[in-house]
DNA sequence: AGTGAAACGCACACCGC
DNA sequence: GCGGTGTGCGTTTCACT
């Protein structure tokens, strides 16, 4: 967990397979930045302990799962005090069907990403939330098609 | 990638398991579950055989690639044809800092999950995203705060 | 920082229940 | 279906450049 060092292109082009594929062999991985598999590894090794790699998880699939439908809600609060944060995060940090949850700039005080089977299921999370918390406004957008869903970040920016 | 057999309650805790970390030893989740290595690894390749997990893969700390901005971005559009829609959907999904991209119903047509250094860079995505198609509304909310953002999806729902 | 080889440990196959 | 034992292979260490 050392002050993160600086990233050589080596680095990311790793960060940019691991991104992709956390099953690559080490000796795979050295082959395509051209390195041999000991400083291949000793640079994943690196980059874990720096944190830049947090962790390594599996992805399901949302439909096999039965989670096909993706729910954006907006809220609205016009309790802004410290205590009602809390509360409401608490409340819905703990949803499993929330994965994600932000506090917004604009119009829309939160803005969370739930994941159903149906639209009886986000009925369901819907009166949970309302029930957690007092809320001004709670509007619901379902998507209908998911375009593009990645875990992989853009490492162009790097410094 | 035969079709998916129904999924017990020992699937279920092995998933959420490697929903969490990857990285555990079939031995360690073989324990926990309550099973030996072997029938453990066998149900580990059912599941991927089975197309429920699909992928592993590093997830990076935004901050340490420095990508710490979120922007949610709203697009409506006036041209509702196949041939624009495709144009549309073939440059936001060769941006890299789009991680997220969804047709929406309701008011807006489509929403975008954009991750970026600073406002400057987010102006320069915007102007690549106008660039790309005509637009009727395009419109940016910042994330001030990420409460939440997880890859685990809910598993209650399984059949 | 990189290379090569050696040692260790785990994933995976085989067999019996 | 589960469990035990073994073996090959990949990861990890070490000695050296």
């Amino acid at each position: 967990m050392s002050l993160s060092a600086k990233l050589d292109s080596i680095d990311l082009r790793i960060l940019d397979l691991l991104q992709q594929d956390a099953t690559l062999q080490i000796a795979d991985i050295a082959a395509q930045v051209g390195l041999s598999a000991t400083p291949c590894w000793r640079r994943i090794q690196r980059l874990k302990d720096a944190g830049v790699i947090t962790r390594q998880v599996a992805l399901l699939d949302p439909q096999k799962v039965n989670v096909g439908v993706t729910v954006f809600v907006s809220v609205r609060t016009n309790n802004h005090t410290q205590a009602w944060l809390e509360e409401f995060r608490a409340a819905v940090q703990a949803i499993p069907e929330v994965v994600e949850f932000y506090r917004m700039s604009g119009e829309v005080d939160y803005l969370l990403r739930v994941v159903v089977p149906d639209i009886a299921a986000y009925d369901r999370v819907y009166k949970r939330l309302i029930a957690s918390t007092p809320l001004h406004d709670v509007s619901s957008s379902f998507a209908m098609e998911e375009l593009k869903l990645t875990t992989a970040l853009p490492l162009s920016y790097v410094q």
